[in-house]
DNA sequence: TGCATTCTGTATCGTGCGATACAGAATTTA
DNA sequence: TAAATTCTGTATCGCACGATACAGAATGCA
């Protein structure tokens, strides 16, 4: 019943999560948002309530079709520790090619301390990729492609500290040199003792 | 000649420090300066120019009260390898207890990517603490304490890289475990290959 | 066909922004 | 003491912000 809408709700919100990802919260206005989307004022809050509401319609959406998107296809397609290894490589590799950053990343630091709501949000995305570093190393260490000889607590917290830190680092010295370099060295704690290597 | 101020320039610099610090720099607005640092709009403008050249100003003056403060005071009373585990441990310790985060970080993720300038302060201050890491990790080895399996380039950049990640997951996630844990992990990269520690 | 309902375009609200104008106060130099 | 210069408080500029009001357009249902 009643007049339907004119516009594709799932594209809006698509164009609403790049604008968002380029310039973060504060810095897109609900114009520029009505802009991109295609969207009078009145049809962009009758659709998506406030600038708030959209904003973490956006973050789901893009944690969804990025993060969670990257764990599952990487877990599925590779051993654990090659999903490790893959994981960490494409999280340098997308940084240098994407300048956006990570929308996780710059919604840690620019809205979750003063938003309770999205800082839950961000936190618990923040575990589930620590979760999916610690089942590899977990599987791996069984598999016996992984060492010992780390805690895999520790080893998933290190590496979730790495790929946070590739993203930051990213955005003022996009240089593959220091990213790849950062990655290289975390995943030598991957590797036996190594010592005496030899057969 | 003329009116001499009737306001200390280093306390109001402080002061708006603390300010851009703690809200970043567009959520910060020049009234809000003007209150935290005793002036009136015109005092202010008189002083430092736009709001742009007082953050500069402040950015600057953070970094070095704090980012080579603490590169000057680890590396002077420890030897190499004890100057990188107390930078990191300090780096996990300051995050738990400081909700501000490190102004660094915030900068190169908000500022940064859209003003090339402060960009490439960010960039050039990020060099310096790696080459920090890079120098203790070179002398660590020579003197036999650190590992001579890393490469110390890498080495230096995985270091810097879990500073920036540690920033990042204070912010949404300050849990000690977590911190300690990831700073424990990296600093296993320092320790000899090990390989049967056991009895 | 006509009523109820939901969309859409436009105009506008009140607020806060960065920045400036201007007059008067305070100080040095002559 | 008078002139010149620089500070300071206040008022205000034009603009963009998030959000809303309202009338008209478009549909479903009776």
């Amino acid at each position: 019943m009643s007049r339907p809408r004119t516009f594709d709700e799932d594209a809006a919100l698509e164009a609403a999560t790049i604008r968002f990802w380029e310039h973060g919260y504060a810095a897109t206005s609900v114009r520029d948002l009505g802009t991109c989307m295609g969207l009078g004022a009145a049809s962009l809050y009758n659709a998506f309530g406030d600038k708030r509401a959209l904003f973490t319609r956006c973050l789901d959406r893009y944690l969804d079709a990025n993060m969670r998107e990257r764990i599952a296809r990487h877990e599925a397609a590779n051993p654990p520790r090659r999903a490790i290894e893959a994981f960490l490589e494409e999280s340098a590799e997308r940084s240098l090619i994407d300048r956006r950053g990570c929308m996780l990343v710059n919604t840690a630091l620019e809205v979750a301390p003063h938003d309770e709501e999205v800082g839950a949000v961000v936190a618990e995305r923040l575990g589930e990729l620590e979760a999916f570093f610690h089942r590899c190393v977990e599987r791996g260490q069984q598999d016996g492609t992984i060492a010992r000889r780390a805690r895999p607590r520790d080893l998933a917290r290190l590496f979730l500290t790495t790929v946070m830190g590739l993203r930051v680092l990213a955005r003022a010295r996009p240089e593959p040199a220091l990213l790849r370099g950062a990655v290289r060295q975390a995943l030598t704690l991957l590797d036996p003792p190594a010592a005496e290597t030899a057969p």
